[in-house]
DNA sequence: TGGTTCCGATACTTGACAGTACCGTATATA
DNA sequence: TATATACGGTACTGTCAAGTATCGGAACCA
């Protein structure tokens, strides 16, 4: 994204050694965080480089060392965002999708979720501006959890608990998308509750599992 | 919202009519329109009075006779926005519930929510910092299509065409979300063939009409 | 026609923030 | 220990936009 391409962030670079101090930027991810957590908690008009500087007990000039501009050290935290996005191996397997679909839901990933969305949301301003950032942003943020809720739905075609007839790539998208909307826009919590709404009133049905897969999983 | 409470928008106001001109506000709407335009297009950190006074044709002094601030400038000219938004004797009546959400779709419809796609996003910054405006951004620009969507639902009801024990609150909203999702994060457009595929591969479904309504209307 | 008020324009003040320059210090290498 | 480098801190500059002040002209009324 910047001019850290090859290298991962904190990499030792270049050339011969020198004398004197190594060329460590052993700061980069405590200034990294700080930019994303005042990213959320502000916005990107509202953040200041001053801001984030303090947060991360930096200097200003440090920062300007590392990345030319507000723009790039914002773009590069987004990008750097860890992914703890969950490996294909550690999902759920309950056997039935909607107990996939329900174990998804911990109070960490709402926790976690809820700090993406507010990322998101100061991120907003710089999209408008920069359509090209908005790939970025919906990769880094919403992205892997419309990947998740995909390949929950396949295994569950696979194994013949639904037909594959339905628009796969659409579904998986509904929570994300309204999760999205509900918290950037509504200003309302994303909790259990609506998430659990969510999957029961919508997804389930609209995959062809009506009532009956919410009411057999209760009885059980 | 503003000082104007009591009066409807370029409203004659005040005592008995003095010497000179009245107090007419006549250029009210083109400074709100020139605001909403600007919003659109920059964003409100992005935007500056002086452009909303370039883009109306008017001074910047007259802007601030007018209201106190950029933010009740702009809070006023999102709650002015005029809303078109079709009242029910204006709204399809084909007999069928796909009939219905299909004949929603048209060019100008698509249009107009484009538009409003923009203001919200240029919203969203202010949104972020003070979340009571999210009832009224959402109040002006998604919640009427929400609202129709529900209207329409809820007459499928009654005709007997779908069960009344689906979460209607909900599955009103997924088109407007994920419209709303698309446009803003993913910066797509929102076109007519990404509106049938929810209403065929979401709502109907979610409402417990299969494919057989979309084929029932395709073959006839 | 004369008085009154609103409007457009423009010049001005003020404050905030991006980005730069510089200094003293800490630390790792030799 | 000596040296070179990166770092934290702070002072500085330049720009840009919010908000204010003022003025001449136009529209309206008596």
């Amino acid at each position: 994204m910047t001019q850290l391409d090859p290298e991962t962030p904190g990499a030792v670079a270049d050339e011969a050694p020198r004398l004197g101090r190594k060329r460590d930027h052993t700061r980069d991810p405590e200034i990294l965080d700080a930019a994303l957590e005042v990213l959320a908690e502000t916005g990107y008009d509202g953040m200041t480089i001053d801001m984030v500087a303090a947060r991360a007990k930096a200097g200003k000039a440090t920062l300007y060392r590392r990345w030319p501009s507000k723009a790039e050290l914002v773009i590069d935290a987004v990008a750097c965002m860890k992914k703890v996005d969950l490996d294909p191996s550690s999902l759920p397997d309950t056997g039935t999708l909607r107990g996939d679909l329900i174990a998804l839901i911990r109070p960490h990933s709402i926790e976690e979720s809820e700090r993406k969305m507010q990322i998101m949301a100061g991120m907003m301003s710089m999209i408008a501006r920069a359509p090209e950032l908005a790939d970025a942003a919906n990769a880094a943020i919403v992205e892997p959890r419309a990947a998740v809720n995909r390949l929950l739905i396949n295994r569950a075609v696979e194994r013949g608990e639904i037909s594959g007839e339905c628009d796969i790539e659409t579904i998986s998208m509904i929570s994300p998308s309204m999760a999205t909307y509900r918290s950037l826009v509504l200003k309302k919590p994303v909790d259990r509750a609506f998430l659990v709404a969510l999957i029961d009133g919508v997804v389930l049905p609209a995959l062809g599992l009506g009532a009956g897969a919410r009411d057999k999983a209760l009885a059980s």
